[in-house]
This record gives structure tokens, sequence and C-alpha cells, in this order.
DNA sequence: GCTACTAGAAGAATCGATTCTTGTAAATCG
DNA sequence: CGATTTACAAGAATCGATTCTTCTAGTAGC
């Protein structure tokens, strides 16, 4: 339960070893020309002393602190903490938090640096990753201004060429769920998306208007709060199932909304798969163990966290990155919801 | 996409402003006497150099970095990035994120610090968060040596009352589930705990072994390792229910090993809840969507992780820490899988 | 025997801020 | 009118490392 008693200093290891810094230094770090008898003592008294170099004045004269930073932007408008359902960011920064650590960084969560009370290390980081941005982002701006590297994932809809990201396939992966709605039997399509103005809600919505287009059907979009989650899907299933011509499939961006679209539709007395074909695009824990399963896009969020720390990590080292051949490549992974077999199939992109 | 131009230094924003350094840092903290004049002149420049504090170059000064650290000691153990169904540990970590930015803290996630290959910058934080050490876990040996304020969120199971640490109540905890099997109707209780050496398991086993004393019940354990998933939940079902007098109820300390459980049990034909009782000791996604439901410990994630930022943050702040009253209050959340009515109904400890 | 080199280690500058001390005008006071 | 404040700002030390430069013996070379 001990605070106290100041860590020590690189000074407290050369005084106690009889040598200046520069030899503690060099000594421990393996530089310079040090007799192997003086480096042996010095590394045993540091080990005596506990002294470990303190990461600040290091990383200050390196200028290189050796942690990267995440700002998950969709977090920022969900107010309580973590709902149940929110798994692709969790998951998300489980793997670039090991991702970071493969090259030798930690991860650090940080909130919108933008924002007033934002505590001064979120800019600390030597770079910074920032998930889903939205239209005109501040926080894009900020980290341009004060030449912070960083990698988006998912692009600013305002400004999608202006800075460097992980371009997500969202109208492509829109049109496999899309048309896997239409292979599967229905005829009249609708869709459910949240509301952030992030390329994510953007580019769905463009490739749903186009790919309805295409197929002459009638566009029927609705929108919901993200934080609104299965209830959210709930109301908006009463709101189209009640209509004058309700859809036979939807295509509910959040997992959770889905989920809750699969309620609403219960409580109505419509039946998944027999009456409406359900798809989510995000998918959810909860979208593999519900009754009946949900069919869903599987973002891979996995392999997206790392994709993306790896580009940051050589942005900072200065190499080059080619940003057009990171494409996680989405999957869709079907389930009852849009079947009656059993188990799943998957439809790659 | 620009790198290039070095970050502005507070040296090059006096310069502009024809003042010293000294009157920048001054101006800009509201600190000193400045002529109103000057200040406004300083921040003008300020915003237009685009200058932000170098945190480093401040935590220095201020040997504060405003960053404390999370080390999840499950994690560690497992090797896949997140498998699904930890959901304890990415909430717990969301929250903690979300606690640690309300005082002004962001939350590094950071790898053993004892291993070799270690960041440097596992160690930077101001304090740091120990989830669920192991038995003389060299990680609270490491920081106490280094004299870096920690809290553990369970204790080392070897040295209980060594370290700050919230103290989970994994004995009480454990007897709320099996007095809840026993209740309901089971007569012959196993355990599945898992393999890691932390309280959590090494409490569950000891809670377990009273109780069975005291209600004469012959002690039926058995361990898999946390990795093993649902698979190994479905494996040590085949093991107990195929011996010669198998369980009507069991207590499977993670969610996946009680998912598994219940999927084994099918395969068998053991029915659940009509033949078999179960309950999980954590409540993940998958419990509350699987058909059946699970009984099982709610054991707040959220609400622990708020509480270990807090009393660390006092921690670093000097304040005086009541370790006692820090107690989340786990939570059993009734569900399929140990009875037939429809709904959650909650027993709270 | 004297220069040239090398090994080993010390000295000093530096990273970018904050903070303690000092200095210099103008304003106030008795 | 001389002595003190006061307001404002500059100067210098400091935080804890790394790194560039310099110094000093001892050894080798011729």
């Amino acid at each position: 339960m001990s605070i106290d008693a100041a860590r020590p200093t690189i000074n407290d290891v050369a005084e106690r070893a009889g040598v200046s810094r520069t030899t503690v230094s060099n000594a421990l770090n393996g530089k310079g020309t040090i007799g192997a008898e003086t480096i042996e003592r010095v590394k045993r008294v540091a080990d005596e002393l506990g002294y470990e170099p303190n990461a600040m004045a290091r990383g200050l004269r390196q200028s290189k602190l050796g942690v990267i930073s995440l700002l998950i932007r969709p977090l920022e408008s969900l107010d309580t903490a973590m709902p149940e359902g929110v798994d692709y960011f969790l998951r998300f920064a489980g793997s670039a938090a090991l991702a970071a650590m493969d090259h030798g960084y930690s991860l650090m969560l940080i909130s919108d640096p933008t924002k007033p009370g934002a505590p001064p290390s979120s800019l600390a980081a030597d770079g910074c990753l920032v998930e889903a941005p939205i239209r005109n982002d501040p926080a894009l701006t900020l980290l341009d201004r004060k030449r912070i590297p960083f990698v988006a994932v998912g692009v600013d809809p305002a400004r999608a060429d202006a800075f460097p990201a992980i371009a997500q396939q969202t109208e492509r992966d829109t049109r496999l769920a899309l048309d896997h709605l239409l292979d599967a039997g229905a005829r009249r399509v609708a869709l459910v998306t949240g509301t952030d103005e992030n390329s994510w809600n953007a580019h769905a919505r463009r490739g749903y208007e186009q790919w309805a287009a295409e197929h002459g059907i009638e566009p029927m979009i609705r929108a919901r709060d993200e934080t609104s989650g299965v209830d959210g899907g709930r109301t908006v299933a009463h709101e189209l199932l009640t209509g004058d011509a309700p859809p036979d499939g939807v295509y509910c961006l959040t997992g959770r909304h889905a989920a809750g679209f699969v309620a609403g539709a219960r409580e109505l007395g419509v039946g998944v798969p027999d009456d409406l074909l359900v798809v989510a695009g995000s998918d959810a824990v909860m979208n593999r163990t519900s009754t009946p399963t949900i069919t869903a896009l599987d973002l891979r969020p996995v392999e997206t966290a790392r994709l993306a720390v790896d580009a940051l990590i050589r942005l900072l080292d200065g190499e080059p990155v080619d940003w057009s051949s990171l494409d996680p490549a989405s999957e869709l992974v079907v389930r009852d919801s849009t079947s009656r077999r059993n188990g799943d199939a998957a439809v790659t992109a």
C-alpha cells in the first residue's frame, strides 16, 4: 500500500553506482562503449533500486511515447455506458489493442479531443485511430491541424479523399445484403439506418437508393437513433408493418435495430422468416444467439482494426501505405431470419 | 495527408507573439499577471499556429500524464483476439474508459509489463488497474516495486491483504447461485471452474466446498481452461452427465462454459431445465439470447469498473479510500435454465 | 620517445513545457 | 518628492531521460 518514496531516477542509479548519467543510460541501452564490469554494476544497481526509465522523459527526448489512441465516434453519442450489442466497437477496440501491442505500442481510449473538458492526454499519443468519423468531423480537422498522424476507419462523408482512411466498402456491402434479400424472395425491401452522419449510414443509404432504382423497387427508408437500440427497432417495425404497403424484407444497419424489428414483427403476428426477411448490417452476439438467429453482415471488426493499426504505424514510421488495398472484405452470414435451413452459410463479398 | 512540418512549440508561439515562453504559458493557463491585451494576442497567435502543449513535456514537469492503464489478466491467457463471450472484460474496459474520462484521464490498455517485449509505455501511466490478478501475480509485484499506484480488481489469492483491491464477494456470490439451484430443486450440484489461478476461481471453489459440506452434498468439481470456451463446456457436460451419479444442477463460472454445458446436455438428451438446472457465474450476451436463456450472475462489470477507477483516482490524489465499502453487489438474473417462468426475475445479493 | 589511436567515461546540450525568482517601468502614498 | 507598491513580463531552473561532444589514460606504431 505504499505510494510514497518517489520512483528512483537515472540520477539515483548513477550516484549509487558511482558513474555518470550518460554511463547509466548507455549501459542500460547497450549503446556507447562501456566496460563490461561497469555495465554489470549499473544493471545490478538499477535492479536493486527498481529503476524504470520515465516514459515521459524518454518520450519527450525521442518525441515518441509508444502510444496510439483510439477515438470511437459512435460511442460519443451513446450516453449510457456500453449498452449490450455494441459488440463491433468493443471487439474493434480489443483487437486494436492487441495489434498495437504487437508493434510495441499501447492503445489509449480517448474521448472527443475537441470537447472543452477533454483530457490533455487525448492528444499525447503518437498517432490516432478514428472510428466512423462524422460529416465534417471536427476531430479530424483538429488532428490535421495539430499534425498528429491519424487513420480514419470509414471516411468523412463530406471530405472523402481528404484524409488517410480505411475506406469500408459500404455500398458494396449494402448490395450484398439487399441482393441476398431479393434472392431469398423479398420483393418490397425497406432500409433502417441510424442517424449518425457517418459514412456507414450515408453510403448504405446511397447504395440502397441506387439498388432500389435499378430493381424498380419503391424506396422505403427509416432512420432511428443509434442509441434507441432494440426499442428503436421495435417502434420502426410497428411503423412500417402497419402501413399501407408493408415490406416483406428489411435491412437494418445496426444489430440492435434488427433484433428489435424481429421482436416488433412478432408482436404484430408477422413471422420471421415466413412473412418477413430480416438482415442486420452489423453482426452482434445477439444476432447469433437469438431466436430466430438473424442473418447479418460480419464487418470483420477484428481484421479491420488490425489493418488500421498496421496502416497507422506505417504512417508513423514514414513508410508508404497503399490505401487502396485495405479492404476488410465483409461477409454475409446467412441465418434463420432469411432462410429455413439449419446452420450458417456464408456468402463472401 | 501531411505529417511533415513539426508541431509548433511554445517557443514558436512566444517568438511570433514577441513575448517570452513564460508569458505564453501564463497567458494560456491563466496564471501570473499578464495584461489583457497580451493575453489576447498570445491566444490568437497560439490559435493561428495550431499550438497545443506537448503532453509529455507538461507531464514530465508536473509528473502526471493524465492516463491510467488497465491490465486485464485473463486476456493474457486468451491467445486469439477477443473471442465472443468475453463480454465481461469488454464491458469492464469500456466502462473504465468512460469513468476515467469523467475524471479527466484517458484509459490505456496494456499488456503484461513483466513480459520481456512489453512496451515501455505500459509503465508510463499515472496509475494502473489490474483485473483478476493471478496467484503471486508478478505484475502486482512489479507495480509495487516501481511504486506505481494501482488497484486490483479481485485479490491475489496468495496475498489477499497485501495490496489495494476491490475485493469481489465471490464466496457470497457462489452461495447465491448454489442456494438458487437448491431452491429450484437441484439435489446433486456440480461446479465447473476455469483454470486461471485468480481469486474468482479460487474463492468460488472454496465457497462451493463449504456449501457442499454444509448441505451434505458430495462435491463434484471440474476445471476447464477459460480458453476452451463453449467447447470446453460441452466436453465437461459429457464427462459429468455420462458418469455414475450425474448432477441435476451445475454452476459454471464462465458464461461460455455454461452455454457449452447446455449444448452438451442437449446432445445427450438431457433437458434444461427439466432434467438439469444450469447457472452461469458470469452474464454474457449469449446467456440472455440463447435458447433456453441461462440464469446467470451479473457481476456488474460496468459498476465495478467505475468503482475501481474512482478508487484509483482517489489513491492518485492522495485521498483516503475505504476499501471495505467497495462492494459491487452482484445480482442473480433468473432465466429459463432454472425455471419455467417467463421473463427475468432478480435475486439481489 | 613521441605521435596516433582507442577504450572508457564524463560533460553539456536538448526535448517542451511549468514554475520560481528577478527586473523594470509606472502608479501610489505619506 | 523620495520611497513603496503594483503590474507586467523576462530570465533561469527544473522535470528525467537521450545524445552529441569532449576529455583522459593507456596502448600501439614507427
